[in-house]
RNA sequence: CGGGGUGUGACGAAGUGGUAUCGUACGUGUUUUGGGAACAUGGAGCCGGGGGUUCGAAUCCCUCCACCCCGACCA
């Protein structure tokens, strides 16, 4: 992308209106603009990451064997009461009429959907264990938004739901879905503990979260050197039941909750399979959420200096910038261009800043945005010879055609 | 929903009774171009809404709304 064909609209002065650092830095570094509260438009470069974010999470749930899909937005009251969550989710749901004044939610999730498309299509043990995702905006008025995208009314969900025959099975995957999380908490670079959790609203067994390590974090942890983790919440006291050492405190956001659900649902929803014996039984049902934000917010906690998001360069919205010093100089517009084609030819995520404004203007942003690799097309522009630099790292002459190498 | 706070050009702020100020941003012109340029010039605000007090209200009073922070909740 061309930076003066693109939109990043970056702002000079720190936001005021929080604490949090990553809602300053996607506000500062042009990601997001708040239009209420709780609700945000999604600018150019915040889609860029989400699509790096879901692009993990795809191929991890890919390997975990789940399907992709999308389920309607909207869900009818009856259906919710079916489940007893009509009433469970009670004001934190956005209602609505159609014109035929029948009651819908914006669905919170998606437990009922995703058990209708089991019941339809999952008849036999033959078919167990089923697992099927999306990754779609959910609604939730929530009581108090805070922290920006972090706690927001309107977000995106990463949601998955697993049927099985037994709950042996149930464990088996839902293991297997621990796995994944970790694989993709990792990938985004994020420092994260998984801890045993409270149910709440969701109902089930069992369930995990997985919270991102953050100075400002909504939630306490508790964690013990011998691998024990759990929200302090659960605790009477800050001593590891398993070791007896006083636990380290952190604080943390949570970026993922799994659940073993058992029959939760599928007892509610009558959800049964035929089993080698041809006996009717109820399926058992796992669930497990992301939240895209959070995990987008997370890592902007974790990776930032003063001069903006550090992005792991596998997250960052692009991978290297060319600076264009002088704009006028057409030594240096024509070697940026040629890098600019031969970066894009190779793949490699490119901005081009062509704007006519002065260099500190174009690194400060480059910087502030968080974009791995510099590429100053100057003065030597004429020989063939620009600087590679790293994120605030030290510059280094290099030959135009070495550039590609040096990034790959 | 309880407690606290804030609303003034696009953004950030000053202004405690006399008709709105500053910075940034934006437009135009000239000179600039290796770390957030300089000069000149210009446009932009019924001071969150409504009501009241007053000769006169951004300023005082009432009320509503919005947003932020603390609490319950969650991905």
């Amino acid at each position: 992308m061309r930076f003066s064909k693109y939109f990043i609209p970056t702002i000079k002065e720190m936001p005021t209106q929080t604490d949090f650092i990553s809602q300053k830095l996607m506000l500062k570094s042009g990601m997001i603009k708040q239009v209420s509260s709780g609700l945000f438009v999604y600018l150019p470069t915040f889609m860029r990451v989400a699509e790096k974010v879901c692009g993990i999470i795809k191929r991890e749930m890919e390997k975990a064997d789940s399907v992709p899909a999308k389920f309607p937005l909207l869900i009818a009251r009856e259906d919710l009461e079916a489940t007893n969550r009509w009433q469970s989710f009670g004001k934190e749901m956005f209602t609505l009429f159609d014109r035929n004044k029948r009651e819908y939610a914006i669905s919170p999730t998606n437990e009922e959907y995703a058990c209708f498309v089991a019941q339809n299509y999952i008849r036999s043990y033959k078919d167990l264990p089923f697992s099927i995702y999306q990754i779609q905006q959910k609604h939730r008025d929530e009581i108090r938004p805070r922290g920006g995208v972090m706690r927001a009314r309107e977000f995106l969900m990463k949601d998955a739901y697993s049927f099985h025959a037994d709950e042996d099975s149930l464990d088996e995957y839902y293991k297997k879905m621990e796995k994944a999380y970790r694989n993709i908490f990792t990938k985004c670079g994020l420092d994260f503990v998984v801890v045993n959790a409270d149910s709440g609203a969701m109902g089930g067994s069992g369930s995990q979260e997985f919270m991102a390590l953050a100075k400002d974090g909504e939630a306490e942890i508790g964690v013990c050197g011998c691998g024990f983790a759990t929200n302090t919440e659960l605790l009477s006291e800050h001593i590891c039941p398993h070791c007896g050492k006083e636990l380290e405190i952190l604080r943390a956001n949570e970026v993922g909750h799994i659940f073993k659900l058992g029959t939760r649902y599928t007892d509610a929803l009558n959800l049964k399979y035929v089993d080698e014996n041809n006996q009717e039984k109820l399926m058992i049902m796992g669930c497990y959420g992301i939240g895209i934000e959070r995990v987008i917010s997370s890592i902007i906690e974790q990776h930032n200096d003063e001069r903006g998001i550090a992005f792991p360069s596998n997250m960052a919205p692009f991978k290297a910038n060319i600076i264009v010093i002088n704009t006028k100089d057409e030594a240096q517009v024509k070697l940026a261009e040629e890098i600019y084609e031969t970066l894009q030819d190779a793949g490699v995520e490119t901005l081009l800043d062509d704007r006519n404004e002065r260099f500190g203007v174009k690194l400060a942003d480059s910087e502030l945005i968080g974009i791995p690799y510099n590429i100053i097309v100057g003065k030597r522009a004429s020989e063939g010879v620009v600087e590679f630099q790293k994120r605030r790292g030290d510059k280094l002459e290099a030959l135009a055609g070495e550039i590609l190498q040096k990034i790959q």
